[in-house]
DNA sequence: TGTACATCAGTGAACGCGCGTTCACTGATGTAC
DNA sequence: TGTACATCAGTGAACGCGCGTTCACTGATGTAC
């Protein structure tokens, strides 16, 4: 099975890089083996080591490409203010909740990431700045510096809000929470446009 | 070594589940061996099964244990709103941040419990409630139901804000962030007295 | 008070297993003639 | 157009290692006499 064109391979590595990141975003990143990953993609254990260096390397790359992908979900939602609270309502969906292998990477593995080596803490930060980037557009019309940091301080708490909503066995309190979260959150990107107008 | 009074093995099992929580909240679950656990308690791997049914009963009973030295923590500051307040700043310090061993299980573990057997989350829904009814004491003088929400919404809030300056390479932006979430937060608390006053 | 003994908390080697990683090999492919 | 061949993506067994767990054993202790 080799000598295809170019591409062939290339197809194959971006193969595996999405599939383990459902997986890792389901599974963990310690809990998700090199052998699982490949399984998932439809390859044996032994080719992983062709397409990447070691596991760090993957998990570093599927946490640059999953923030990528939520970058792009939050890009497809329109700008304004009303993006952002459109935004915040998407983000804190039972659905969202319920498929974290199709969610948002920082929701999924947050801690484990903190707990991660630098090269891939590195790629978490590029990526989650990206993201803030496209938050901060929408929290009011002039850019700036400041708006960053708020953007930042938002998707802190969409996080939150959606990991512990994930860890509560109370299912309607689960569900009450991503209620009070959006409020909270909305309230507080209102709370910003009165401010900028003083 | 043995037949020593009642209160030996009691306290063996204490000083392992204590020494654990520190582990666990340093490295992880998943990073934290049964070897590596009992070495922290002085002890070997053996004597483990002498004390705990499994690792994951360990596990169970180090979230019950830390969510309720958190507790603790909470209970020892003042009551009312300025207590509220104190409670916020406190928790978003960069010594909290830079000290997971000694600070919150939620901010350390939270999205590796909610992937953790239902016995743990269980464990875990029980301890976070309790530690949310004792910031909701702080929200607000008469005791309403809402409160309990409201505080729930927060302490995901200040979860989430620990969690990603904890995992940001940017050093100064994860100090900004901590001092921004801290005045969104203190915002939300102050707003819901004023809705309160309605 | 002194000695023999039963207790049992703790030891440490070993179990099977899955981990991340390596490597000799396979066999479908595009190319050369 | 047909055949021989070099390529190399992918296979799958094996590596050493640490995992969670088991178990025969140790030896300091409190108790009995």
């Amino acid at each position: 099975m080799a000598r295809y064109d170019t591409e062939h391979k290339q197809a194959t590595r971006r193969r595996i890089v999405d599939s383990a990141g459902r997986r890792i975003k389901l599974d963990g990143i310690d809990g998700s083996g090199v052998k699982t990953l490949m399984a998932d993609a439809g390859l044996t254990n032994g080719a992983f080591y062709a397409h990447f260096e070691s596991k760090d390397h993957l998990v570093t790359e599927v946490v640059a490409t999953q923030l990528a992908a939520q970058l792009e979900r939050f890009a497809d939602i329109p700008l304004g203010v009303a993006g952002a609270e459109e935004l915040v309502r998407l983000y804190l969906t039972t659905e969202h909740r319920d498929s974290p292998a199709q969610g948002c990477p920082s929701a999924a593995l947050l801690d484990e990431i903190a707990r991660a080596p630098q090269a891939t803490r590195e790629a978490y930060t590029v990526g989650t700045m990206a993201i803030v980037d496209e938050l901060a557009s929408r929290l009011s019309t002039e850019q700036q510096p400041e708006q960053r940091l708020r953007a930042l301080s938002l998707y802190a708490l969409l996080i939150g809000t959606l990991q512990l909503s994930r860890a509560l066995t109370d299912r309607e309190l689960a569900d009450d929470l991503l209620t009070q979260g959006a409020e909270n959150v909305l309230d507080l990107i209102a709370r910003g446009l009165i401010d900028n107008r003083d």
